[in-house]
Order: structure tokens, then C-alpha cells, then sequence
DNA sequence: ACCGTTGTGAACATGAGTGTTCACCTGCTC
DNA sequence: GAGCAGGTGAACACTCATGTTCACAACGGT
């Protein structure tokens, strides 16, 4: 049904921003006229896959437990199982110019910068600012949507790499430092 | 001259990937006539601004001593310095269908590539594949372009956050450690 | 069998981006 | 001053995504 066309849209328009609805409605197998039916225009449609994702997202975030110190963990092996629907709300261009997509972005940050700052100086290190923490975990997941999409990264490594990646960064513990 | 114009598309098409030839052309103070006549098409256009930020990289590049234990933060520095014109590279969709283009980044990444596998051992942890080590670096740049276009981040902080953020992770090292 | 819903293809109008041409102007060299 | 290279705006035709409408087919419930 409607959810399959959603579904369709996201990994189409993920892969090229530019494709024309017919495009889109094409690889959903539905007549163009349909999908004018669902979405009147294009930027309804692109609004709805955001939307489609956000709620994704808010349902995920709903069964993690954001008191527990391993909450990070939790949420990012959660996240890097949803894959596109989820890369396509941090990567489709022009995105962020939807007033109410980019509320509800901030509105999907604010939990998780806030366990940030809760475990800066505990989990985490305090000498860096909670956004940046933030965005580099986004880095981390984006990088392991890239790599499976390549087929270079096996979906069930994928947690490990982006947490270790993150959390302990690439250098050798043993030996290295930065000057 | 020419360069203004190749700077200023690069900017335009990096805030809007779908900005017209027009609003190019008017970006640069230049009539839309004088931008054909330089890039006959679009394509042409948009395989100019990359060939000339791998231009860009590659006179970079033959600055940093490959050789040496610390070439990669000599690296990171200065790539962080090139900022919008290297970051269209890494985001601009659809780049990567250009042959020549793909080509050229191939072959950008492969000095790099080398450097991290040999490191590996020593400076940088083995049990990460180079590939992945080298896309968690791009990832950091990217984070501090981004960072610093939102006003956040000094630009003369940036490459101490990538490089700290990616070599030694966000955990805090006194305390915590991954289960 | 009737009717409302839903999907479909065909067709049309519109607008925007694009490639192309042309006549004109400017600044330069000889 | 003649000639020339380079820039400019205006105009044109063409393509294509898009929004919109319409008539028709399929289906399910009453």
C-alpha cells in the first residue's frame, strides 16, 4: 500500500535527489497519477518521507531506555539497522529548509544531546562540545550506511565498527599518541 | 577570471546541487552567455569545479611527506584549510557516476590508503579495515566543514577536533571502556 | 446489479532550465 | 583608426518535470 510507496520513494530519491516522480513511481510499480493522488506535489511527497522517517525514528527512540549509561549503544545498533529511511533524513539535499522537518530533527536531537551532556565526564569526555559528540556518532552510522550500500561492510558488523570507531577512534592504544 | 567563476560555482552548486546555470552565472557577476561559452554544458560545468578541486588536492598533496610517521595530521590540517572546494568532491550527488572523475578520487585516496595500512600496526589499530579507517577521516572533515559553515566551530579549531575525535574517539579514557 | 472507492493510462498546459545564435559594446594591440 | 578578442543581453527553440483533468477498468460492499 501507501507504506511500500514511502518505502520506494525514500531509497529512489536517496539515490538520486534529482529522479522525476515518474521515476518514483515507476520503481514503486504505480501509475504516475497515483502517486499525484497521494502527494499532490513533489515537496509533499519528500515531506511525507521525512515524516515516514521521523516516526520511524520516534519509535525507536521510544524503546530505549535514556537513563541507562549504555543508552548510546542501544540507540545506534538500533539505528544502523534502519538504514536508508533514516540516512535519507541526514543526507537529501535541501532538507533542513522545511521548517517543520527541521523542528523535528532538533525535536529527534534533544534526547540524545542531553544524554551526552549527562555522561560528559563519566562515559564521555568533557573537553569536547555535545554537538560535536553528536554529529560524529551521525558521522559513524552515515559511514556504515555507505559501506553495507557498497556491500564492503557486513550489516551485522556494522554496530561494532561505528561504536568502536567512534568511542575509541582508530589509533593504536598500545603504542601512539598525537603530538 | 576563470577562477573566481570555478570558486563561486563551487559554493552555489555545494548550497544547492539543483541551482540553475542562471543563478550560477549571476552568483559570479557574469552574464549566462560568458558561462556557456566557458562550460558549453552543465555536466562540463560541474567536471570543471571537480577537476579543478583534484587540482587543488593533488598540489596539496605533493606538499605533505608521505613517508613520514605524521603525514596524516599534516594531511588532515591542510585539507581542513581547503574546506568547500574539497567538500563538493565528498558531497556533490552523482559525482561519482563521472568516470574520469571517480578515476581521479580513486586515485587521490590510494597515497592515503597506502599510508593508513602501513601504519597500521603501529600508529593506527589493525583490527579496522584501512578503508574504513580513511572514510572515518573524510567523515571528520566533513563534520568540521559543516561545523564551521553553522558558525559552531573556530576554523582554527577544526583540525585539532578531527584529529583528536578520530584518532583517540569520544570516550572518556579514564573511565569508561565498551562492554 | 448498483455504486463508491481506488488505480490507471492518455492527454494537455505550463513553466523552467538549457543550449544556441546574434547583434552590440568594451578594451586592447598594431 | 582598424581590427580583434572577450563579454553582454536579448531572443529563440527545445526538452522535460510537473500539475491537472478526464474517461475507463477493477474491486468490494450493500
Amino acid at each position: 500500500m501507501s507504506v511500500h510507496l514511502l518505502h520506494t520513494a525514500t531509497s529512489v530519491l536517496l539515490k538520486d535527489p534529482t529522479a522525476s516522480l515518474g521515476d518514483v513511481a515507476r520503481a514503486a510499480g504505480v501509475g504516475r497519477t497515483t502517486l499525484h493522488k497521494r502527494f499532490p506535489t513533489r515537496t509533499a511527497l519528500v515531506r511525507a518521507v521525512a515524516n515516514d522517517a521521523l516516526d520511524l525514528i520516534d519509535s525507536v527512540s521510544s524503546h530505549v531506555d535514556f537513563s541507562r549509561d549504555d543508552a548510546i549503544e542501544d540507540l545506534i545498533t538500533r539505528l544502523v539497522a534502519l538504514g536508508p529511511r533514516v540516512e535519507f533524513l541526514l543526507r537529501f539535499p535541501g532538507l533542513e529548509r522545511d521548517d517543520e522537518i527541521r523542528r523535528r530533527i532538533e525535536e529527534m536531537d534533544r534526547p540524545v544531546l542531553d544524554l551526552i551532556t549527562r555522561l560528559q565526564g563519566s562515559r564521555l569526555r568533557a573537553d569536547l562540545p555535545a554537538w560535536w559528540i553528536l554529529h560524529t556518532l551521525y558521522a559513524g552510522l552515515f559511514n556504515a550506511w555507505e559501506a553495507i550500500n557498497c556491500g564492503r561492510l557486513a550489516p551485522l558488523d556494522a554496530p561494532r565498527f561505528v561504536l568502536t570507531t567512534v568511542f575509541e577512534g582508530v589509533a593504536n592504544v598500545g603504542t601512539a599518541d598525537r603530538s
